[in-house]
RNA sequence: GGGCGUGUAGCUCAGUUGGCUAGAGCACAGUCCUCACACGACUGGGGUCACAGGUUCAAGUCCUGUCACGCCCA
């Protein structure tokens, strides 16, 4: 074996080894009641985007699904790990579509809409490809046979068949909302697509007359009026109680102020509101005003949404409302905007007001999109926003409607994507009605009912079948507490917006035509045509591209809708897309999946997830396996939320904010197996981890210092068993007798026991997704059990003895199993050496074979009996290493030469006590001679005191008498000085708790006798201590 | 505004149901190229566990409040 572990010259090949051996694929036919008797365990990898490469969030979590895999396939259970990538909608044509833009000054519209999907495509599958090697060099154990794009036929097909499951059972319809709309991109985008910004802007002060309307007329909505509506003037006003009115002269026309930071959207003003506690309130009560130019009339409302102005509350004594930050700004007077602002939309709504979309989908102000009445406001048509803005405030002015302009800045929302201002629009779309309590009801219902709250939507749910199978009641978060979050999430749904005007995407596979003309349709309905009228337009769901139903579709006039799905439309449905929904004999790929492998065991994300994605696979999965009601299972058991990587300024890495690490430049710097020990290590209960990295000044690639640690790791363990191997090297002739228990020494009973307490301990924390604890406790077993003590405590005597020989093949093995899940390669390279190497069997230390092309991959999960626990031993063990470390200590401060061998001094009982693990303190002290004498005296003469226990020893012969220069006499008196003040402090703390009558009284008993012994330890101590400081002086 | 989380050694973090003389890795200092490993060994320095109260025989751990930072949803 090579002198240290060198991860590049074995990756490769072990990954090769692998691949090769088709250990990944999974087969639903060894699945108990299935044709096999093996467990299913099944991961669906949350799919990449193919925007960008992986980073180490990525990394992170497919490191940790990859420990799962591999340790469920090494127990036996029959794995799949499910691979694929994500088409990501927005995200991908976005980024071909600046990538367009800068390279050839070209726009998405320069080409047809399917050259511009190729072009999409291009770039899906180079990245696509990326990411694959990405996770293959990381030693992902996915079924690569089986990877899916949620784009592919496969998932197309899951894709046609739940939408037109969804649009036959209504709960997908058309409807005109208000959306976010990026301008640029010229389609709908998510909030999540969505960031805020400061921007430096103004409220604009406009003024608006007041006048008498008829209450009768439609007021609102249906244009200019015929006939001048009467103005009011401030004398009528006055007389109608408004406060203020008197000062102004008695014939003008009276006007109403309405403070706005987007002056342009008042051409689709529909209603002005004012607040009911609002002092001018009620003279105002059943007055109109007429908007300048356009001319419509508006009545005034009243809404206790709209602010107050900070001095009309100060002098209500409202002081909750004066301190709004709005209050400072506000008029007290809120011009509504239905369809260009979200508050106000909801205020229309209430109100039953219209709403007038007065801009075109690229943000310009138009009359074709809604806005009919347009009146003297025609100039304006046709403008940009920004443009619009100035002509409105100019307008105002020139009529003196303008009555102040005040610098304001405040957030506004801006697209990820194209970065332009975001402009809340009235557009019809398509939306999946997920308020439904067989959508969200159900997904609630999923939880196990201990992670339920009570008064949640949806009701608490039973345990609805037996086993993984079971519907009801299932699904447990881990951590407990995102529970609440998935919970609060259904409690607060609205309908999801399902339609995006993009190009790259899954296609709405609905065909409309204006009016009523589901009598015409009749023929065509059936098992895979649905029909559904929206009050304007006739709408036929098509289940799969029939090119007969198609052609006669478009012969009768109806046209495909342009639209794509939302990316988590197609999302929502990876649990069964992947596995072969809804048919999965249908593919070979996907035979017996659905059946066998649904519900999944885990899925690993990340929090922010849980509202996109894990809350919509629940509510698909629930529905469409169960026939529509909502009562099929969840589809997967646990849900774990690991920690958010962050980079050394505490920001979360991503694809979009440029920040992330390449896990290929960390790979080449410190190796897979490194990379993936590290990352193990940090994911704690925690939920976010920080990973400071920084340029390595010769590759020009980011590295971090952080993993060193599993480098270094990685190499321990190769010398390690470099190390043990040529122990081993004679135990081919050690025959098969099982190893007894009476053969053992005392620090191989121990060896046996760590490894006991450890394999439980590894256990414990997979199954509860402790990573960090799995990582700590084979980090400890390996270090400081296996090398720091048992390798350098055998060495004088292994060659001797067959039965150690095989307590160090067992261990060695047993720790390389174990390590297995989170350090594959080294692992698998050490496994190499180590399968040929035969020792007498132990019973009760399992270590199975491998079942597949000699891979420690499909090796068995080794188990070492409880009955190996020796707390005698542990306890015996303790004290030789503390006896060890206080020997080291004094030589270390009487500045002994590391290899000088030296003599201790000890108590013939305490010898015998100690017995033959003596032996480890002779090694790992450097003593020469144990000697029961009497102890030579002196100090500064070459002697040193070791207090141990109760028991006060001596070193000698610490220097060469032929050397020149006396012993450091002062360094030993500081040593020992400072040894008597910590025994002291700990004594001090003992007696404290001791002279405490609540303590002796209310203490368990044990803990009370614990601390007399420690007390009594202690002062033993402190006195040999205080005995060796005195003979010094 | 609602919800959640975090503040422990210079840095990154452990510390499960309250029982600790508060730990690890890195970094730092000293010694050692001891025949598996210098990606190593031994030894050492370094913490009023954010702050203020409270519960308890006992609080880093539980409760209340304050401050700071972060995330999610509005």
């Amino acid at each position: 074996m090579a002198k240290g572990y060198v991860p590049a010259e074995h990756e490769g090949r072990i990954r090769a080894r692998w691949e090769g051996s088709g250990a990944w694929t999974a087969d639903p036919k060894a699945v108990k009641g299935f044709g096999g008797d093996a467990e299913p365990y099944c991961i669906l990898i949350p799919p990449p985007n193919v925007t960008g490469a992986l980073h180490l969030g990525h990394a992170l979590n497919n490191t940790l699904q990859d420990i799962l895999a591999r340790s469920q396939r090494m127990r036996g259970k029959a794995v799949l790990w499910m691979a694929g990538t994500d088409h990501a909608g927005i995200a991908t044509q976005a980024v071909v579509e600046r990538r367009l833009s800068k390279e050839q000054g070209k726009r998405r519209k320069d080409f047809t809409r399917e050259a511009f999907v190729k072009l999409v495509q291009e770039w899906k599958d180079e990245y696509e490809a990326r990411i694959t090697e990405q996770l293959r060099s990381m030693g992902c154990s996915c079924d690569w046979s089986r990877q899916r794009f949620t784009m592919d036929e496969i998932c197309a097909r899951a894709v046609r068949e739940a939408f037109f499951r969804l649009f036959g059972d209504g709960l997908i319809y058309r409807g005109k909302r208000l959306v976010n709309w990026d301008p640029a991109l010229q389609t709908a985008v998510a909030d999540d697509e969505c960031y805020d910004e400061e921007v430096a802007s103004s409220f604009w002060y406009l003024r608006y007359p007041l006048v008498h309307a008829s209450a009768t007329d439609p007021a609102i909505g249906a244009g200019p009026r015929d006939a001048d509506p009467m103005p009011v003037t401030w004398g009528e006003l006055a007389a109608r109680g408004m406060p203020g009115a008197a000062e102004m002269p008695v014939d003008d026309r009276a006007w109403i102020t309405v403070a706005t930071t987007r002056p342009e959207t008042y051409l689709g003003d529909t209603a002005v509101a004012v607040n009911p506690a609002d002092p001018r309130a009620k003279a105002l009560r059943g007055l109109f005003v007429e908007l300048p130019l356009v001319g419509r009339i508006i009545p005034v409302i009243e809404d206790e949404y709209v602010v107050l102005p900070k001095d009309i509350a100060e002098r209500m004594g409202r002081q909750g409302d004066a301190k709004d930050p709005k209050a400072e700004y506000a008029s007290g007077f809120l011009k509504v905007t239905p369809a260009h602002d979200p508050n106000d939309y909801e205020l229309g709504r209430k109100h039953g007001l219209a709403m007038i979309n007065v801009m075109a989908p690229d943000g310009s102000i138009s009359d074709k999109h809604g806005w009919t009445d347009v009146g003297d406001a025609r100039m304006l048509v046709g403008k940009k926003r920004e443009e619009a803005r100035k002509l409105v405030v100019k307008e105002f002015e020139t009529r003196e409607l303008l009555e102040k302009v005040r610098p304001y800045s405040h957030t506004v929302k801006h697209s990820d994507r194209s970065k332009a201002i975001i402009e809340p629009y009235l557009s019809d779309q398509w939306f999946c009605k997920v308020t439904d309590d067989r959508l969200a009801g159900a997904a609630n219902r999923a939880l196990v009912p201990e992670q339920r709250t009570a008064g949640s939507a949806g009701g608490i749910g039973k345990a609805g079948g037996a086993g993984s199978r079971g519907t009801d009641g299932t699904m447990r978060f881990y951590p407990a507490r995102y529970a609440r979050m998935y919970e609060q999430w259904h409690d607060n749904i609205r309908d999801w917006c399902v339609s995006r005007q993009l190009w790259w995407g899954h296609r709405i596979p609905v065909w409309s035509k204006a009016g009523d003309s589901r009598a015409e349709l009749a023929a065509l309905t059936g098992p895979d045509v649905a029909v559904a009228f929206d009050g304007g337009t006739t709408h036929a769901c098509v289940r799969v591209d029939d090119a007969g139903v198609i052609a006669k579709l478009t012969a009768m006039g109806y046209r495909q809708d342009e639209d794509v799905l939302d990316t988590w439309f197609s999302s929502a449905l990876w649990p069964l897309s992947t596995l072969g929904w809804p048919n999965s004999a249908s593919f070979a790929q996907t035979a017996g999946l659905l059946e066998a492998f649904n519900p999944t065991s885990l899925l690993s994300t990340a929090r922010e997830i849980i509202t996109l994605w894990v809350s919509r696979m629940v509510m698909m999965n629930r529905y469409l396996l169960g026939e529509g009601g909502g009562k099929g299972p969840a589809p997967f058991r646990d849900v774990f939320i690991h920690a958010v990587v962050q980079d050394g300024q505490g920001k979360r890495m991503s694809k979009s904010a440029g920040n992330g690490v390449d896990p290929l430049d960390i790979i080449e710097s410190h190796g897979s197996d490194a990379m993936r020990f590290t990352l193990c290590t940090m994911v704690t209960q925690t939920q976010d981890v920080r990973l400071p990295v920084q340029k390595d000044s010769k590759s020009g690639k980011n590295t971090s210092p952080k993993f060193d640690q599993g480098r270094n790791f990685c190499n321990k363990l190769w010398n390690a068993a470099r190390f043990a191997m040529g122990m081993l090297e004679q135990a081919g002739t050690d025959g098969d007798a099982p190893v007894k228990a009476s053969e053992l020494g005392l620090i191989d009973r121990w060896m046996l026991s760590r490894l006991a307490a450890a394999t439980a301990a590894v256990d414990a924390a997979l199954n509860n997704y402790e990573f960090a604890e799995y990582a700590q406790t084979v980090y400890d077993l390996l270090w400081r059990d296996l090398c720091d003590w048992y390798l350098e405590a055998i060495k004088p005597t292994v060659a001797q003895s067959s039965a150690q020989r095989a307590v160090l093949a067992h261990a060695l093995e047993t720790i390389v199993r174990l390590l297995h899940p989170v350090t594959p390669f080294v692992t698998e390279a050490v496994w190499e050496k180590l399968v040929a190497v035969k020792t007498r069997p132990i019973e009760g230390v399992s270590l199975p074979p491998s079942r597949r092309a000699g891979l420690l991959a499909t090796a068995g999960w080794p188990t070492v009996a409880e009955r190996w626990r020796d707390q005698a031993a542990e306890a015996h063990l303790a004290r030789l290493q503390s006896l060890t470390a206080l020997i080291n200590q004094a030589r270390a401060a009487a500045n002994v030469a590391p290899k000088r061998k030296v003599t201790l001094h000890a108590p013939a009982g305490l010898v015998a006590e100690l017995g033959d693990g003596l032996a480890v303190v002779r090694t790992l002290a450097g003593l020469e001679a144990i000697d029961t004498g009497a102890a030579p005296v002196g100090g500064g003469s070459g002697v040193a005191a070791v207090a141990f226990e109760s028991h006060s020893l001596t070193l000698s012969n610490l220097t060469d008498p032929q050397a020149a220069g006396p012993a450091d006499a002062g360094a030993e008196a500081a040593r020992l000085s400072k040894l008597v003040e910590e025994k002291r402090k700990a004594i001090a703390t003992i007696e404290g708790r001791l002279n405490n009558a609540g303590y002796i009284e209310r203490a368990p008993a044990k803990l009370v006798a614990e601390s007399r012994e420690q007390l009594e330890k202690l002062r033993a101590e402190l006195a040999v201590a205080q005995e060796a400081l005195g003979k010094l002086c």
